[in-house]
DNA sequence: GACTGATCATAT
DNA sequence: ATATGATCAGTC
């Protein structure tokens, strides 16, 4: 295998099997392959390069760059998402979806929702991630192009319809990582002092927490586990 | 050792 | 501040 090149972005997939072809060729190279063929410095870790291995394979599979709530592939209806695993595949962390919209809420549905919309369809790369491997040595794996099945939607849509009739009814400082069977809400901020506006337990105007929906380790887990055939 | 709450970098 | 990319790390 000779290692991959991508001193410059690879442009935009044209299709799903292009994208999917791009990303197999992936799997076997560790870090330190992928970074040298970017142009790209190693970090010592992750601590403050939380990112780095999500917008390295972005790079390479020529997702659109910047900051906007689309999907990383929008042109083909792609979603991106790079995800930790131990030695034996399975998830390390939970998965970032989307921020959660805490104001502006009345008539939202799940299926206008800025969750459904990234789940619809994702393109999975796990990534070894134990904490005491080197980035370096760490090797991605074989893709999985995903889409919820008819069960896993149905989780879906439950948890995220619970979760937000909790926050349309002023209740999301009450809510904990422990609420929803796949996905939960946990903050997602720099830091403790970030604000945004939310609805307070009165439906008054109040500061909070910015919130994230993540999924949950045993769902991602077990949808990575039914197609490699691994433990669960 | 797992999990929840907290946090890091960057672009707009 | 909010969106992107996530992992860290203190506490249970």
């Amino acid at each position: 295998m000779t290692v991959p090149s991508c001193l410059a972005p690879a442009p935009a997939p044209t299709n799903e099997t292009e994208l999917f072809y791009r990303a197999s060729a992936l799997a076997g190279f560790n870090l330190a392959e992928l970074a040298q063929g970017a142009g790209w410095v190693l970090p010592a870790n992750l601590k403050r390069d939380k990112g780095w291995i999500g917008v390295l394979l972005e790079r390479y599979l020529g997702a659109s760059a910047g900051s906007k709530p689309v999907q990383d592939f929008a042109d083909i209806g792609v979603e991106l998402k790079t995800i930790p695993v131990d030695r034996n595949g399975w998830p390390l962390e939970t998965t970032f979806v989307c921020v959660a919209p805490l104001t502006g809420n009345s008539g939202v549905t799940w299926e206008t929702s800025h969750v459904r919309y990234k789940l619809a369809r994702v393109l999975w790369i796990p990534v070894e991630g134990e904490r005491g491997m080197p980035l370096a040595e760490r090797r991605v794996g074989s893709p999985l192009l995903w889409s919820p099945d008819a069960e896993e939607e149905a989780q879906l849509r439950q948890d995220w319809e619970e979760l937000m009739d909790l926050i349309v009814l002023g209740q999301v400082e009450h809510i904990t990582a422990r609420h929803g069977e796949v996905l939960q809400l946990r903050p997602k901020a720099a830091n403790g002092r970030a604000l945004t506006a939310a609805v307070g337990e009165q439906g008054q105007p109040i500061l909070t927490l910015p919130r994230g929906f993540y999924l949950k380790k045993a769902f991602t887990g077990h949808l990575l586990a039914r197609h490699f055939m691994v433990q669960s």
